[in-house]
RNA sequence: GCUCUCGUAGCUCAGUAGGAUAGAGCGAGAACCUCCUAAGUUCUAGGUCGCAGGUUCGAUUCCUGCCGAGGGCACCA
């Protein structure tokens, strides 16, 4: 038995005893984690509640505390409970019975794998803009994006991991722009210019981009290129399209190189140019005319206009509810275009996109792109129809996010508005010193802001790929220090694992709704609350079992069930709390991933992964386990650990950071 | 103007389906390497949970108002 399934049973027997004693139906039933392992294990604050609603439905006044003694009794009927006890002003502590539980348990394995019958669910993350290297901040989107498909894999879901290019907006236009109107290269002394670039092509757009937002500050004339840029992205043929699907094709390989550095990978990159190709709009507008969901306005301020009536709290007036999906000169609105892109991806539009292979990776794994070219290629796999659309998108777009939700729900209220997710996430920012430290020229009044945004517009922020080298060359300085022994090739390895677990463990440790004040020392740390300390209480634990004999954990566990008694006064003993709370914490591993995939909120996770670490960090102190004179104890010991390096390897692994052989 | 999010230790942040003594990291001050790696462990100092009301046996958590910070509110993308 799990200890979920354990605090289900126990929550269904005091509902059950609540009904039968009390005559009250509860209708949640709170269960906590108490505050200190001698306090139990599980706690029911259920007595408070059950004696106001006794006073409610007979005016007869209860103390908390008999009626917690009510319920201690059934409670106590369990064999997994050891004991129950009533604490305080009426709590319900529960201890289980340590010894028979750990002997159940030390074997069980943490993380679901995808079951392939199970309804697929897609999560759309990263999708920058493919005309710049990518930041930190886009960073933070991959990185929770990524984490949650990891989390939703472990809990047994399908998942589809969509990485959106718009490949036909304003930034690629305006880099296109500076190519174009700046640089005055055409395509092929594009690529000749690629050939002895000392820096990335994805780095020398950053600067181009940027240059060319200056390009359009110096004379307002200038914007007319962008506009002749986007017309002929639109119309999607020609020498300007073809160098703009060159320019943003490069810039998305440079991406996704950048993501795989971190273990971020995807399934699919539908891209904006075939959505407009494949006319995917008129096919939803269709749909929605078909519906009557839409109105064409012949009076009033939108007149001209088709509009969805769209009862949000945004609008001030009645006028201001509705929202306008194609203007008055008949072209689409970009939400509209995505309210038809999220029909798409629920399998609703009822048309699809063409596909091609765009990339293997090292292990075989395949990335699919879309194209608006009927081929057929082989062994396709099977896009969209997702049950469960999950965006990864950050909270300033929330607006428009909210209108394709509703815009889909009001189109199919058969499927609802649970079906879109925005998964919602603060900005990564500067901190004033760091973008002092980065050289950018702020004005006093900048000085004074609590952070500074970052802007790929003025070239303002702390690019990915950067920040990843300056901790793999700090991580490396430890490692080769520490391990003199390795080849380079493994501390370069084990350097590149450290910043990697540095990083994710950063961008997650905050939760969704926290704006990240990046600061370089901060993030750079190695010491405290980060992902090196995590992976370190790994490391330490693996490399006592390199030590141990090579059977001990088999062994052990043999010891271990044969002396169910002698186990039992270990748990009873001085240690017993600690060890066991060990025990306990990386036992509920199961429950906090489900926690997380609930919430989504992945720093649920990295807290938990902190706090098992800490754990084991102590543990580590405080037993020998090699030099373990008693073989029971020994034994114990040797579970525990085991069983711990185990649930921190699985949460690790589902933040993806690894455990570096050694440190 | 309308609307959303936030305000917890010197700093950066957790927490709260209303509940036990409000936690962690950093920073500050001390102690611990002959020991399965000290990227570690232990101890100390540090809080009117923005302010004021309300609901409740009980509020940091829920409600209202105020103050402060940051978003979002186009026939932009």
């Amino acid at each position: 038995m799990s200890i979920l399934q354990l605090q289900n049973t126990l929550r269904e027997k005091v509902g059950e005893t609540a009904r039968e004693k009390f005559n009250i139906e509860l209708e949640q039933i709170a269960a906590e984690i108490p505050p200190k392992t001698e306090l139990g294990d599980l706690a029911f604050p259920v007595a408070f509640e059950l004696a106001k609603q006794i006073k409610q439905a007979t005016g007869e006044k209860q103390n908390p505390r008999n009626i917690a003694e009510i319920l201690k009794v059934s409670l106590e009927s369990f064999d997994f409970v050891a004991k129950v006890e009533v604490a305080g002003a009426g709590y319900l502590n529960v201890f289980y019975d340590r010894a028979k539980f750990f002997a159940e348990s030390s074997e069980i394995t943490f993380l679901k794998t995808p079951d392939q019958r199970s309804p697929k669910v897609c999560v759309e993350h990263t999708s920058v803009n493919p005309n710049k290297s990518m930041h930190i901040g886009h960073a933070r989107n991959s990185v929770l994006g990524d984490t949650f498909v990891r989390i939703l894999k472990a809990t047994g879901k399908r998942v589809e991991t969509q990485n959106y290019i718009d490949n036909t907006g304003v930034q690629v236009a305006d880099v296109v722009v500076g190519f174009l109107h700046l640089r005055k290269l055409n395509l092929e002394q594009i690529k000749d210019l690629e050939s002895h670039l000392q820096i990335p092509f994805d780095y020398y757009c950053w600067d181009l981009y940027t240059e060319v937002g200056k390009f359009y500050a110096s004379n307002a004339e200038n914007l007319k290129f962008r506009a002749e840029t986007l017309h002929e992205l639109e119309r999607g043929e020609g020498e300007i399209y073809e160098l703009a699907d060159y320019v943003a094709t490069r810039n998305v390989e440079c991406i996704l190189q950048t993501m795989e550095r971190l273990d971020i990978r995807y399934d699919l990159l539908p891209r904006e140019s075939d959505i407009l190709h494949l006319h995917f709009w008129a096919k939803a507008f269709d749909l929605m005319k078909e519906r009557g969901v839409v109105r064409f306005e012949t009076e009033g301020k939108n007149k001209g206009c088709w509009v969805m009536p769209f009862d949000s709290h945004e609008g001030t007036d009645e006028h201001e509810a509705d929202k306008i999906l194609v203007r008055s000169n008949g072209t689409v609105v970009y939400t509209g275009k995505d309210i038809a892109y999220q029909m798409w991806k629920l399998g609703l539009l009822g048309t699809d996109f063409c596909y091609r292979l765009f990339y293997t990776y090292d292990d075989g794994k395949q990335v699919w792109v879309t194209t608006a070219d009927k081929t057929e290629p082989e062994n396709l796999p099977e896009f969209g129809n997702s049950e469960v659309v999950f965006n990864v998108i950050d909270s300033r777009q929330a607006y428009p996010q909210e209108v394709v939700k509703e815009g889909v729900a009001t189109i199919f209220p058969e499927k609802g508005e649970g079906a879109s997710v925005h998964l919602s996430y603060e900005m990564v920012a500067l901190s004033v010193s760091a973008a002092l430290e980065l050289g950018l020229s702020l004005t006093e009044d900048d000085k004074t802001r609590p952070f500074i945004e970052m802007s790929g517009r003025k070239g303002w922020g702390v690019k990915a790929d950067d920040f990843i080298n300056l901790l793999e060359e700090k991580a490396f300085t430890e490692v080769s220090t520490r391990n003199p022994d390795f080849s380079l090739e493994k501390q370069k390895l084990i350097a590149h694992q450290i910043a990697v677990g540095a990083l994710r463990y950063f961008l997650l440790k905050f939760t969704k709704n926290t704006i990240i004040v990046f600061d370089f020392k901060e993030a750079l740390a190695f010491e405290g609350e980060t992902g090196v300390y995590c992976q370190n209480a790994a490391v330490r634990f693996n490399s006592i079992f390199k030590k141990l004999e090579e059977n001990a954990l088999e062994d052990a566990r043999q010891t271990f069930s044969m002396e169910n008694k002698i186990v039992s006064e270990i748990f009873d003993s001085e240690i017993g709390n600690e060890i066991w709370s060990l025990a306990a914490l990386a036992l509920r591993l199961e429950e906090t991933i489900s926690q997380a995939a609930i919430a989504t909120e992945p720093a649920i996770l990295a807290k938990y992964n902190f706090n098992l670490s800490k754990a084991m960090h102590l543990f580590h102190h405080n037993h020998r386990i090699i030099t373990e004179e008693n073989a029971v104890k020994r034994a114990v010991l040797i579970a525990i650990a085991d069983l711990a390096r185990r649930a921190l390897t699985g949460g690790l692994q589902t933040m993806g950071i690894e455990v570096p052989e050694r440190m």
